[in-house]
DNA sequence: TCTGGGGTCCTAGGACCC
DNA sequence: TCTGGGGTCCTAGGACCC
């Protein structure tokens, strides 16, 4: 072994983002809601102790929401994408091997040599990270990063470790996994949990002395990957540069249900050119598009749900074209008589805009569009998401997602500084 | 009335080729 | 009456993650 990963996790980081920029929140119930208002997710703790679980449906907590004087908020993503990379700039202080694996979340790799004083510098980078950002983080240690996440789940659920536990060389490793329940596992769904139950296997370590051969049938070489690493083989790498996406997917509900073919196409629209922007920011093109639609799966009403990949004559990350194509997809698969809650697109085949092969027939990817494409994303860049914007996508969108409690963007809007007032 | 969004990887099976 | 074997590519579906 001559690396030890620590996970950094930032505690309820939707919440903790609020209550940076509003100490009043401080102790009280607080949960921030998904996209369109529709679920929880994320708690504090004094709403996880009301017993809201993840993932709830927002209108059938009401009651406790109001009874208990809950704060509620609508997501803010561009407050809370931008608190998290101030913390990551933190963690960059204290390794140069760091993986951000989600927004809220971090693998750092440090020499297996520093044995002990691991523990000692995590305790540093939590107090480092709560006083440059507000910020307060969790951090779990382990031989891989597997065993990394299996001690942060103890150290979070557990004060006594003051928010690090290492379990790089730990004597009594064995007995946390005899206690920690196989679905815990990083890895481990509802799927895998009940098909090792049906084998009588409830806890991580059972996991771990499974025999290769059972894991691989029955849990592919995924599921052996995770199994190695709960015995301490380093089998996950750290990824450092974040690798461009393979696929980008950009779909919404609606505010409410909407039944005529010009939203529909609006929406389609929409989403096709948040996808494209995507698509340029990470200097790729795609060459296929593929579009859904579908009803209320939750509602008693008829149901329908459609899907269609398009070919595009040639890779591209020119708004107008995936728009054009989006909006093409949603005539062909739209059904009328239907109340529709959701639509969007994926965008695949990505490649490297560098790359591009010059198909026989169609259009290439111009210079003079790409151009007109920079100097848009640029305006965007600079005067805020939706400046400008194509005619498609509709200017009233009265299909839009709900987003009533959305707390102002502190710290990307100049329009939306905090002010600070002297007496 | 109200139930999120965005990703990855692996495998099996079909089409097609030699 | 006889009808192989091996390879690649693509897609759909299933599992997982946050």
């Amino acid at each position: 072994m001559t690396q030890v990963i620590a996970l950094v996790d930032c505690d309820c980081f939707y919440v903790s983002c609020e209550r940076v920029f509003n100490p009043k929140l401080e102790s009280r119930p607080v949960i921030v809601l998904s996209n369109n208002d529709g679920c929880v997710v994320a708690r504090s703790k004094e709403a996880k102790a009301l017993g809201i679980p993840m993932g709830a449906p927002r209108f059938q907590w009401e009651d406790v929401i109001c009874k208990n004087d809950v704060a509620v908020f609508s997501s803010n993503y561009e407050l809370y994408g931008d608190l998290s990379r101030r913390v990551i700039g933190v963690l960059e202080q204290f390794s140069p091997d760091v993986e951000v694996y989600s927004i809220d979340e971090a693998f750092l790799a440090f020499p297996a040599k520093l044995g002990k004083s691991v523990s000692r510098i995590a305790a540093q980078i939590r107090q480092r990270v709560k006083q440059c950002t507000g910020v307060p983080v969790t951090i779990g240690i382990g031989q891989t990063k597997t065993l990394a996440k299996v001690a942060i789940e103890f150290a979070k659920k557990n004060a006594e470790y003051n928010g690090v536990l290492d379990l790089s060389d730990h004597s009594a490793l064995d007995d946390f996994l005899a206690r920690l329940p196989v679905s815990d596992v990083w890895g481990v769904g509802r799927r895998y949990t009940e098909k090792l139950a049906r084998n009588g296997v409830s806890r991580a370590r059972e996991l771990r002395d499974l025999p290769d051969w059972w894991v691989r049938k029955h849990m592919t070489v995924v599921g052996l990957r995770t199994v190695w690493e709960l015995r301490g083989v380093q089998c996950i790498p750290l990824e450092h540069a974040p690798l461009p996406k393979k696929s980008i997917i950009c779909s919404g509900s609606f505010g409410r249900p909407i039944e005529r073919l010009e939203e529909l196409k609006e929406a389609v629209a929409s989403s096709a050119s948040r996808g494209a922007e995507k698509l340029r920011r990470q200097d790729s093109v795609a060459s296929s598009i593929q579009v859904f639609i579908q009803t209320n799966t939750f509602s008693s009403g008829p149901q329908y749900a459609n899907a269609i990949t398009l070919q595009l004559e040639q890779p591209t990350a020119f708004t107008p074209e995936l728009v054009s194509a989006a909006v093409s997809g949603a005539e062909r698969i739209y059904r009328p008589g239907y109340r529709y809650k959701k639509a969007g697109i994926m965008l695949l085949g990505i490649s490297s805009q560098d790359h591009v092969q010059q198909g026989f027939f169609g259009r290439p990817y111009r210079e003079r569009e790409k151009r007109v494409m920079e100097a848009i994303d640029q305006i965007n860049n600079r005067f805020g998401r939706g400046t400008i914007k194509v005619a498609a996508a509709g200017l009233k969108q009265l299909w839009k997602m709900r987003c009533s409690n959305r707390s102002p963007r502190f710290t990307t809007r100049w329009s939306e500084l905090p002010v600070v007032l002297a007496q």
